[in-house]
DNA sequence: TGCTCGCTTGACATGGTGTAAATTGACAGG
DNA sequence: CCTGTCAATTTACACCATGTCAAGCGAGCA
């Protein structure tokens, strides 16, 4: 059941519980007892390490980020050629890393109205990523395939938008898409986007 | 301040409330107390009229509908002579009004998560949305200017997220794109997502 | 006079987060 | 062996928003 190695002390056990029931699909069962239980511990033990749920699930992403190897994940982009190639690279390592964070992207998204802290977390990392999607643009714009009409800022912003999770939530979950067919779907759209001759 | 009529029913008092709080910025204020406070109602009144916030929200936006007068901005576009036309005739429609329904829609995509019913009630709305989108992309198949490489359901559904409000939202909050550009720069993605020859 | 309707008042249940304090049990060091 | 420390437990409570319940009140109508 457990996607996650099962350490004994109780601070990873709770990070590895957290992210165990994000990913397991019913994303409302994931309130401060649940975890608790999970972990088999009190519900104020999980207080005694993190002091807020937007803490503990920030912890848990980081947690996570190091179990996937995220940078690993984006090196092809960074090294691709061309700017063509290396927005196909980027799209295509993004697209398949959106489902295996979504769980508690999902968590943070829904946190994001009420909770600060829990917003500022989250908007870091879109705005690493967002980074992503401005060099995939800039490459472009220096090989003269960027797309006419659009400055590079606008397009920056466009694809980013275009990535965004609850875009995949839209497609894959409202939709019915497959993940193969999002893969596949998303990259036309982001080339025909972005790409002077797509 | 009350960018509504103020009608002297209770039940009208309670709807034009609702949206006025709804458009007036900070969403999260908008309790069944502060509902009922700007109604000069107490908070129960408000539950004699609706059974709970989600049809409340539901009645609200049906009462802001026939205040926009949705359909007849929507016209335009179901008059297009030629694909083209109607693509930018609808993006164009649409960009406008999301402003509009940015309140309720926002209060809407808040309460989804963990409210069937209110998901039911916008699903169904967007649904209508959908069908906008489904529309002009089968006149510009019909007319041969459809995007080679995306089959006509792939491109309603990839122009329809493209569209949907949480972009918008992230385009002119997130990113502080205002209005005008939002308008311009989304009707050149939607129109280089979808045409042949954009 | 008395009935009914629309609304008010005030109290209460529920479900989730977060706080606080007293207690237990293990283990380490003098 | 006694003592201190530390992690964790148990129990209890405050807070906040939604939604429920019941009694009361006043205006208008018959």
């Amino acid at each position: 059941m457990s996607s996650t190695p099962h350490p004994t002390d109780t601070r990873s056990r709770i990070l590895t519980a957290t992210l165990d029931l994000l990913s397991s699909g019913d994303g409302n069962a994931v309130r401060m007892t649940d975890i608790a239980k999970r972990a088999k511990v009190s519900r104020q033990a999980v207080y005694m390490h993190f002091n807020n749920r937007a803490e503990l699930l920030e912890q848990a992403t980081h947690y996570l980020d190091q179990v996937l190897d995220t940078d690993a994940r984006l090196a092809p982009s960074r090294a691709a050629a061309t700017g063509r190639a290396r927005l196909d690279a980027f799209v295509a390592a993004w697209a398949d890393y959106i489902p295996e964070i979504y769980g508690p992207a999902r968590a943070f998204l829904d946190m994001e109205r009420h909770d600060a802290e829990a917003a500022a977390a989250w908007a870091k990392r879109m705005e690493d990523m967002r980074e992503g999607c401005e060099a995939a643009i800039r490459a472009l714009a220096a090989d003269g395939d960027l797309a006419p009409g659009l400055n590079p800022d606008s397009a920056t912003d466009l694809l980013w938008t275009l990535l965004t999770i609850p875009n995949w939530e839209h497609l894959t979950q409202t939709r019915g898409w497959s993940q193969d067919r999002y893969r596949r779907d998303i990259l036309i759209a982001a080339r025909r986007l972005c790409l002077a001759r797509p």
